[in-house]
DNA sequence: CTGAAAGCGCTAACAG
DNA sequence: CTGTTAGCGCTTTCAG
């Protein structure tokens, strides 16, 4: 807490506090002699403004509040990275939250827990539903992120999982797949994204003519590589077929890898392997993983864009973006070079 | 922002400011009566103190800063989880502060940039040396993480680097290993922690009676696994026997693994391979990495310790704590079960 | 146990 | 172009 404040400043240097603080802002109508002498003046106090009390008078705080479920996970410290960044640039510092997917953590984050304390809130939901959203009415801009909840009434980014989930899915039979597996559903993740992306799946297959085998689309226990592993070697153990899994995300996809590689198939030789995020797990994994490849930057960009727009002032209905996405190719689905 | 305020509590109740604040702050001395009373109104007009305001008068932000070179590290996104959680178990919320190890954030951290924001900054410097930072007085209080640079006047807390490389050579040593290579040094990087790495490794092959070869201490361009990778499969190609590797990070012990995986060698049966940082990328690598495991748990709690010591007024010299790791093993240096 | 009043440090009308 | 002054919303002595 820097000791010295405005007074003291416009004190030594024989002004008002509003001509330091014209100097401060570097407004236009100042003297240069007159800013000098007050430079001179704060450079020998040391001073520096109290940014609590800028605050309070301006009424914005210069930051935004991030919060989604775990900092500690390859896709959430891509966002936060991208947040971050994005956020900076437009003059804003963040604040992060983990919700650790927890209702009351969401609900709080929902109330404004945040008031006077963030501008804005970004928040990638996973347990409350839309309708919570949409009931809960608050003064701080929110935007929304992934796809577990979209109230219409709020802003929302996100890339379209239906589609990108097709062309995972596509891929995989163009390279000759027939017995492609979707990894996995969550037992009680009622949230859109594995939904949507099961779709996806769905329609790639009808679309190519394949039929579809309730058998093939696997139920996982939980988030975990773990989990995932454990449901794809009980599925193959069990009889099914398999000659190519796209992964609800990449650490299912490493699990899948693990469990391929207990049951002694070589992936991609035997079984194609699509993941989802494009994360760190998925560069560097043995064998490396295709991938949908979120645009990440344009997610972070659209989504910072959309909150200064409501911080700035922006009413209206809520705003629904689709960024686009890529699917990266790796070795999980390509011969070994 | 909350449009309601104390004053309308107040005037709704019919009691004064300092009522309603005794029964926002739970105070002991009120009526049942009078607090009873008093919620009521707060509950009907929604009232949410500004903690803007509130901490103009404080000084108190309850806020505290975490600095370190990226988000997107699967080392630092552990730390941040760890860090953000130890900090809400003590009433603070952090602030994520990404330096992409550039000299200028870092400094920018140092001196009071975040001067009224935040109560305390944890900070884990790259560029930056001791000297710099003992020389910058501050007055918010700052903890360093790390081994990058160790002023004396500045609490710190880390791991010994130095004995944690003499176990994971030793455990290398105790499997068969002669021929150990250390990855690697990075060029420029004269922050300790690599330095105390190597050290850790050449005492632990003396002690051993291994006699060091320096062909074995690998130079790394920069911190990403494609570097190390590239470094690895140059030495190997040149001639250099290697059984054994003792890597850096976790990063660069992916870097090995495909380096390996190119050369056509396997490990563990013919290349030993152990991480550090225990990170994801270990858990889930193929095969999965052996790994020093810093105690993130007890790091973060210690920092935060340390740190809310000072912002409750502790004075006095730096304090200096070493927190725990272990050996975390893994497929890499184990028999394939 | 409760009320009145004095600021926390800064900004921004409004005058001059 | 610069000075005066009234708050921002809350906490907190100090009386009552």
């Amino acid at each position: 807490m820097s000791r010295v404040k405005l007074t003291d400043v416009a004190k030594l240097a024989g002004v008002s506090t509003k001509t330091v603080s014209n100097v401060v802002h570097n407004y236009q109508h100042v003297t240069p002699q007159m800013r000098s002498r007050v430079q001179e003046a704060i450079d020998l106090l040391g001073y520096k403004p109290n940014l609590t009390a800028r605050r309070l008078v301006t009424g914005r705080t210069g930051m935004i509040a991030l919060a989604f479920p775990e900092t500690n996970h390859p896709y959430f410290s891509m966002i936060a990275a991208a947040i971050v960044n994005a956020a900076e640039d437009r003059g804003y510092r963040v604040l992060i939250e983990q919700t650790d997917s927890k209702v009351e953590s969401e609900q709080a984050v929902l109330r404004d827990r945040e008031a006077g304390l963030v501008d804005g809130v970004i928040f990638q939901p996973s347990r409350v539903t839309s309708l919570q959203i949409s009931q809960l009415q608050r003064d701080t801009p929110l935007v929304l992120l992934g796809e577990a909840a979209i109230p219409l009434t709020v802003d929302h980014v996100m890339i379209d999982n239906v589609v990108a989930a097709k062309v995972a899915t596509k891929h995989l039979i163009d390279l000759g797949c027939r017995r492609i597996a979707f990894l996995g559903a969550v037992d009680g993740d009622q949230g859109g994204a594995t939904v949507r992306r099961l779709n996806g799946y769905q329609e790639a297959l009808s679309e190519a003519g394949i039929v579809e085998d309730s058998e093939l689309v696997l139920k996982v226990a939980y988030f975990a590589p773990e989990d995932a592993k454990e449901s794809l070697v009980k599925a193959i153990r069990s009889g099914t077929k398999i000659d190519g899994i796209l992964c609800r995300d990449d650490r299912f996809a490493v699990g899948a890898l693990q469990a391929l590689r207990q049951l002694g198939l070589e992936s991609p030789e035997q079984v194609k392997v699509v993941g989802w995020d494009n994360s760190e797990l998925s560069q560097y994994s043995n064998p490396s993983l295709t991938s949908i490849a979120p645009d990440m930057l344009e997610l972070a960009k659209t989504a910072i864009g959309l909150l200064v727009d409501r911080i700035e002032g922006h009413k209206g209905v809520g705003r629904h973006r689709i960024v686009p996405f890529g699917l990266k190719i790796r070795e999980s689905t390509a011969p070994k070079s």
